[in-house]
DNA sequence: CTAAATGCAAACAGTTTGCAGCTGC
DNA sequence: GCAGCTGCAAACTGTTTGCATTTAG
């Protein structure tokens, strides 16, 4: 958050108070989220929060490195916070409900960039998707995480 | 390919001329490809196809567990040839030329499956994306892929 | 006061779908 | 001959952009 607020004071840039109002929405989640999952949640202390500003403000939360994009279960644009991870980045996607749950896994980054380096690329982004299905719901017939209790 | 034929045949469908054009050159493949690349090379043997059927085609194969999807650089939809790997796929996405190169990788699902089953999740397709740039683009100032002198 | 940010509506791009006619089996 | 396939054009969906207005510094 402080780091967001940084990136745009170096950059000549404006701190409003929707920026404040999307960054504390972003920086208290918990998962990844997408846009309009996003803009939802920002709207309860902002109503007239539009769409397009919290795509503006997700890119440059993306180019601070802030964020990372993740490839929802329906192709959706969805973001998570960055912890202390470089250049590569772990989730989960439920087949069932749709969330993006981050992962760690520190030595990713270290463990795939060989490979590639060897086939005469340079790694610049490493992420792995691992597409899956709810143990509990699997069990229970629903899935806890579906009704979105977050936060 | 005879694969393909098979998996039709089985389920009551058709194996058509258009089919038979779009298999050989999805088998002929090298690299992942999106279906304009697909659509384009099709069309050099019957210039008629058009673009719904082959999204409905990539669509059965990828059902048939022939191809997998990956996501391009410019958020395209890609496939690629699964050998013989199970459900995992590791790819290198060109920052410079936007081609796909698919990656051999046999022990990523064995090594990634474990920390998302111990979430609650069971697995059911992994894949490793690498975003990275062209080290030959890097020295040269071009790359030879970029010119797609392909297959 | 000026450059940057915002909301709105319109534009976009890739993908999907409905339908009338064609085709394999 | 009937179920399934195809091409076309239209619909969709998520995302981006242009513009007139507002706002931070």
């Amino acid at each position: 958050m402080e780091q967001a607020v940084a990136y745009w004071k170096v950059r000549g840039l404006k701190m409003t108070s929707v920026r404040k109002i999307i960054c504390q929405t972003v920086f208290s989640s918990a998962e990844a989220f997408d846009a309009e999952d996003l803009l939802q949640r920002a709207r309860q202390k902002d109503g007239l929060i539009s769409l397009s500003t919290i795509y503006r403000t997700l890119s440059t939360l993306q180019e601070a490195g802030l964020l990372v994009e993740v490839e929802g279960i329906d192709r959706k644009k969805c973001f998570s916070v960055v912890g202390t991870q470089t250049s590569a980045a772990s989730h989960v996607v439920c087949q069932d409900c749709g969330q993006v749950i981050p992962l760690e896994n520190p030595c990713l980054s270290l463990r795939e960039s060989g490979p590639a380096h060897q086939t005469g690329f340079s790694p610049k982004k490493i992420s792995l998707r691992i597409e899956a299905t709810c143990d509990e719901l699997e069990r229970c017939g629903t899935c806890v995480r579906s009704n979105k209790t977050k936060e």
